[in-house]
DNA sequence: CCACGATGCTTGCAATTGCAAACGCATCGG
DNA sequence: CCGATGCGTTTGCAATTGCAAGCATCGTGG
């Protein structure tokens, strides 16, 4: 439960390939590796290294630092690249288009809130309602530091993509 | 194999190590990896997964981030607060409206710039590349995503830093 | 001198990564 | 209908990670 919903690496990658529309072979061959070890990365078969992951990351054009959280291998609770707090702070354009920016990214944020998982992402214009720049969520986390107790990285399962219950917290538990 | 070659992320933890005045097995117990294998590390002998990265940062007390810069496998510009680059880097919409956001964007700026500075643009949002990406969206944008052939990682040897500060960032693009 | 502990390095070895080749499936064209 | 193309997956293997055990050195002291 360390995320807010992150099932694995894997998932989250074909997630993103999904909805980038393009094919295991077409990713596996922007990122560099094979489309069969991208196949068992995105099942959960095998854990990616850092340079793969960096790889896979830039194929998907999504930050390597996003990837690397998903994996479990950052904990900082670092702020996210907000793109509505960019288009705040950008100066170089209008209130008004500062307002369409904002209503066109939250459109899109909705539209794939709800056709998320193997979803058709028609990215319809689906006229916005109005300028409703309502304040994103800051992360006021405490950073409550409570790392699980140190121990060997006796993972032998990859990233889990346990069909129950996500568990990517390696059971530090030994003698 | 084994290139002896310089390890950057090897130096760099063993600097790190050396400062916090630490032996090799007293870290090597503190991130939970053994002492051979941290020595090998540290000479650059071997190449640590994300996972022992992550522990050794830990054990160093240093930002993971820290470590997977040193290591290559993070583009040290992340905390970006540009609306471009926060548009490229959110992973939570679909590769086409990222593509449309960046349109519009550029074309609200074009718009300024053509205009007035202080014109109030009307930000006529129906002339211009609205949110319709149903089509004519294709793939070209001013990202430019059209990798060459890359070839495989097919470097075997371990992290071993460019001696000008290599980098495999196919895209370094700014306005 | 030799025991004792601490530091770092080298040696085999099991387990894993990551890939090439090949498979089963579905769609398109002759 | 059969072949070609593209998809994701499975299989077998070389190369690598990462560790337990052991080695070599240095400083202390009985």
């Amino acid at each position: 439960m360390a995320l807010p919903k992150v099932g694995s690496i894997g998932e989250y990658i074909r997630e993103q390939r999904k909805h980038a529309k393009i094919s295991l072979r077409q990713l596996a061959a922007a990122a560099g590796v094979s489309n069969p070890y991208l196949s068992q990365i995105e099942r959960g078969l095998r854990k990616p290294s850092a340079e793969i992951l960096n790889q896979i990351a830039k194929g998907l054009h999504v930050s390597s630092r996003a990837l690397y959280v998903q994996a479990g291998l950052i904990d900082e609770r670092e702020p996210e690249s907000d793109v509505l707090a960019a288009i705040r702070a950008d100066h170089l354009i209008t209130e008004r288009q500062r307002q369409v920016l904002i209503d066109i990214y939250e459109s899109f944020r909705k539209e794939n809130r709800a056709e998320a998982p193997a979803g058709e992402a028609q990215t319809s214009q689906k006229a916005h309602p109005a300028p409703e720049p309502r304040e994103r969520d800051a992360h006021s986390s405490p950073n409550g530091e409570a790392p699980p107790p140190e121990g060997r990285l006796t993972a032998f399962k990859p990233y889990a993509v346990s069909p129950d219950g996500g568990d990517v917290t390696p059971e530090s538990k030994e003698g």
